[in-house]
DNA sequence: TTTAGACCTGCCCAG
DNA sequence: AGTGACAGGTCTAAC
């Protein structure tokens, strides 16, 4: 089945987004990019984007069987709305990389990161969604991260639509995962000691009589309470620690002040910002660095940390999300490694 | 209260 | 080609 596509042009410019950037530097791990357009599912649908010089372009593919009397105007309408609330497009990016030159330059004699890599900002992602995919993350490779979390949509979530001749899947809700035997349904997907982890998060969303006090209700409200309340909140999950709860918080819940602290920003600190701490990881210093960058870098500092972190990951070309389709006799897909070497699937 | 080990998997990269 | 360390940590069990 063919569907065409209708783009349609947001005046954005790569200053303010640089989707090569942004959408593989371990924020999300689940937007593909075919044929130079990436890719990603919502609940009702695949939304497209495509980065030229000057703007974005965009599209969408609607859920499969989907009654066909909503006006065009308004599946538009909801497109744009998620485009703009996902990419935290009334934030002003440019304005912030301006005053974090400013206060880097106090620290670096040469370039800084934000001179090197404009357009990175974090995204407003669904907080469900982060919360597992940071489960994942944890002691992991963003690589191997993508890998899973394609497995999990494809395992169970719901079909959506085609497109490229490739199936998307929404992201599976709690209800999916806190079914009988997807724990081992998860190991044998390759997720290793994380399985127990997602599946156990699962069921205390599901369980109201044992956890009356976690359900998606709370933890969407998470978004206006304050940091504290959200931080502890999310401790209670299973696999959820210091850092990957600040994760969720900056990239899902709204607190643009949190830098997560891993083992490499804190190199980071020690590096390139002369941070004077002990040798060992603990809730102490991981305190100190996070009060730190925030007295350098002020009230967005978590974005500022994703730049910096960015920076330091060299090589964004995990190989997971790219795909080529090559249209011949047979559709044929192929998957671009790190190495630039295609290989057959 | 704070701090080592164990924990799954896979892929990058010295010996 | 074949091992080993390591990857945006967390949990658990003892000091």
């Amino acid at each position: 089945m063919t569907v065409d596509i209708m783009w349609k042009k947001l005046p954005i410019k790569p200053i303010e987004v640089s989707l090569n950037k942004v959408l593989r530097c371990g924020q999300t791990f689940r937007w593909k990019n075919v044929n130079n357009t990436w890719s990603f599912t919502t609940q009702d649908r695949i939304v497209l984007l495509k980065q030229f010089e000057d703007h974005i372009q965009y599209s969408w593919i609607m859920l499969e069987g989907q009654p066909k009397d909503v006006p065009h105007s308004q599946l538009e309408k909801e497109t744009t709305s998620f485009i703009e609330d996902y990419f935290n497009l009334e934030v002003n990016l440019e304005s912030l990389y301006k005053n974090w030159i400013k206060a880097d330059l106090l620290y670096k004699k040469k370039k800084t990161p934000f001179q090197k890599f404009p357009g990175i900002r974090i995204l407003r992602q669904d907080p469900w969604e982060t919360l597992i995919s940071f489960i994942c993350s944890s002691n992991n490779n963003v690589k191997r991260i993508s890998k899973m979390c394609d497995s999990l949509v494809n395992e169970f979530g719901e079909y959506i639509n085609e497109y490229e001749g490739i199936k998307y899947y929404s992201f599976p809700n709690f209800q999916s995962l806190a079914k009988p035997g997807v724990e081992s349904k998860l190991r044998d997907l390759g997720f290793g000691y994380r399985a127990k982890y997602i599946y156990q998060t699962a069921l205390k969303f599901l369980d109201n009589e044992k956890y009356p006090d976690i359900t998606i209700e709370k933890l969407n409200d998470l978004r206006l309470q304050d940091y504290e309340t959200a931080h502890d909140f999310l401790l209670q999950l299973t696999g959820v620690g210091p850092k990957v709860a600040d994760c969720i918080c900056l990239m899902a819940l709204d607190k643009h002040d949190i830098v997560p602290i891993d083992t490499h920003v804190y190199q980071i600190a020690v590096r390139d910002y002369k941070f004077k701490g002990s040798k060992t990881m603990n809730k102490q210093v991981y305190h100190q660095i996070r009060v730190f960058f925030k007295e350098i870098f002020g009230p967005y500092a978590g974005w500022a940390q994703s730049v910096l972190f960015t920076s330091d990951l060299g090589d964004l070309n995990n190989g997971i999300n790219k795909v080529e389709v090559i249209k011949g006799e047979e559709e044929t897909i192929k998957v671009e490694n790190k190495r630039g070497i295609l290989r057959t699937l």
